[in-house]
DNA sequence: TAAATACATGTTATCGCTTACACATGAAAT
DNA sequence: ATTTCATGTGTAAGCGATAACATGTATTTA
């Protein structure tokens, strides 16, 4: 058996209760306080965090829930979270939804059992309606990070997806490009439809030409960028391409190499994200850098003022992602 | 405050360690079972995890301590993990090591303090000596992935990175191929030591000539591949380079490929990890790839062994790569 | 030196749960 | 009908910590 803090008092000559205030930081007579330091020393005492937890209904923890650990976006954003969680004295553990298919919701019960303060849920996938009514309805610290189904109620971060694009585009007008192609992503992706909308809007403002035929989607990854760059090359007309990631930019870079088009003199191409590897290509890649650190920061911050009790917004907080001029497009 | 176990019982009309029971299962009369539900339903009862574990002694989770949380290695070993878990019934929580400079042994606390029945620790950066004897004298279960520094006495799991390498040289000598350039990776990682150590017994196994000049570093990115490269280009003589990781290898494609050295005709090239991007580029890279899941797998066995009281073999576990030929290289 | 004050320490109830044990109930065996 | 046994349920004692309150000791002040 571990020994207790009852051990430990024993051992010290003293009694529980000194024994805790020792613990806790209080201050205790310098006599008993070398007494306890020997006492734990020689016992290997390490406090029970259970019935630490279960009297004072608190775990100085907080829950963050992500569907892919693994996911290079997250690590800016947890990054951020990790800052603030620091700063203000809690841990982070991590609950990964990767293998098993569980849905967020299910990782609720980590709140009404007590075992975390809060939970930040992370996830760039788009999010079930269902879910998020029911989490609006649960009673405790929750903060979002990613889609929120433009609904309020809850309070959630994400980039501005739309602003990027339209960064993008008004960066290809200035230059002087009207007509532009786009590369969509996988539909299930929470900035998918924000990433459009954004560029619909602002190629309407300024007045552009938007074919559908000029659209086509892909699945995010690099072979799915080359292939849909194939498809695109189908058509013609446009002068420039967005690509609603890197790694998408990067495929499509690769499918107009290989047709020896010569980016950015034949065509210009950005994309979205800025990944390391976008400054490796050839040429390197204009893109548009999204703030993950503060989206992650702003997440816990929300999440720590709702745990003190705090009143926060319950809605949407956006960070818009800013431009990342380099080599891949030209001035027509 | 939420309700209790007690609150369940009187709302129901029965007592609470029939509750209790109820909840873990055991049986109870028809009726009182109906009762029971219902109370659960209307007082929306949760069971307090914290109470439930200071009793039992027990979490029913196991903690993962990862150093970067987003590596992309780590994450087929975690679905591995998983995989075992979830059939023991088991939780996993994450750790993670990135933003703080937390040593893993730091959050062997966890342990002592009942937040969880055992844990991995998961990094392939090389370990520090005194940390891994600190390890041994936990008297808790514990798993390693990565480096063991060579000592026994812990269970770990890892990959033999001596074998990988050391098929590398063997298929290169196949080709024909007697002289090989090497581009190590840096020294904090565990796998170089080992890497490195294949390579040179392999080759001399195979009586090929090893050349001091013909080995650089890297930082195994990308960008530190494509300068370890050009580097290597200022030596002469070798008609292969074996780069000690994927990314690095692909950098010293890029470099090749930027002095119009064909690749494979004038060089053949492979790499180490097969990661996604290696069947992209072009010419695709052979390489050889790690069963990190399993990995993952039999470090989690050797866990859940320990926690459930077997004896294990506190020694070091290795799992071969298997060598992935794809069009990198050409026969002499 | 006695009274007043501050400070350190001990006593004890409590957090919400599990579980050994005692007890009640009803079915099966005598 | 009585005894046996299985089965379900209640009582009560912990698990190891915190914290309100009471108490004791040291220090200051009159």
């Amino acid at each position: 058996m571990n020994p207790t803090i009852h051990d430990v008092a024993r051992v010290a000559n003293t009694s529980k209760s000194t024994v805790s205030r020792y613990l806790n930081g209080q201050k205790v007579k310098k006599a008993t306080e070398e007494a306890l330091e020997r006492a734990i020393i020689t016992l290997n005492y390490h406090r029970n965090e259970n019935a630490r937890r279960l009297v004072m209904s608190r775990t100085n923890t907080i829950g963050i829930v992500v569907d892919n650990i693994s996911n290079i976006f997250y690590s800016g954003i947890i990054r951020g979270i990790e800052a603030v969680a620091n700063k203000k004295g809690y841990n982070c553990i991590f609950y990964s939804g990767t293998s098993n298919a569980k849905q967020e919701a299910s990782f609720l019960h980590l709140l009404f059992e007590g075992q975390v303060d809060g939970i930040i849920l992370l996830s760039f996938q788009k999010r079930d309606l269902l879910e998020l009514e029911r989490m609006m309805d649960v009673p405790y610290p929750l903060a979002l990070i990613g889609d929120h189904g433009e609904m309020d109620g809850l309070y959630s971060v994400d980039i501005d997806n739309a602003s990027g694009v339209a960064d993008l585009v008004t960066y290809l007008h200035e230059l002087g490009h009207r007509r532009v192609a786009y590369i969509s992503g996988p539909s299930h992706m929470g900035p998918i439809k924000y990433r459009l909308k954004g560029l619909q809007q602002k190629m309407q403002e300024l007045q552009m030409e938007f074919r559908p035929e000029w659209v086509v989607a892909s699945d995010w990854t690099n072979q799915g960028g080359y292939e849909a760059m194939k498809e695109l090359l189908q058509e013609e007309g446009y002068t420039a391409v967005i690509a609603s990631s890197d790694e998408t930019a990067i495929g499509a870079l690769r499918a107009l190499q290989e047709q020896g088009i010569q980016v950015p003199n034949q065509m210009s191409i950005v994309g979205f994200d800025d990944i390391t590897l976008s400054s490796w290509v050839s040429p390197p890649l204009t893109t548009v850098r999204q703030p993950l650190q503060q989206v992650g920061m702003k997440a816990a911050e929300g999440l720590f003022a709702q745990i003190e009790g705090e009143a926060v917004e319950r809605t949407s907080h956006l960070f818009k992602p800013t431009l990342v001029i380099r080599q891949s497009c030209t001035k027509l």
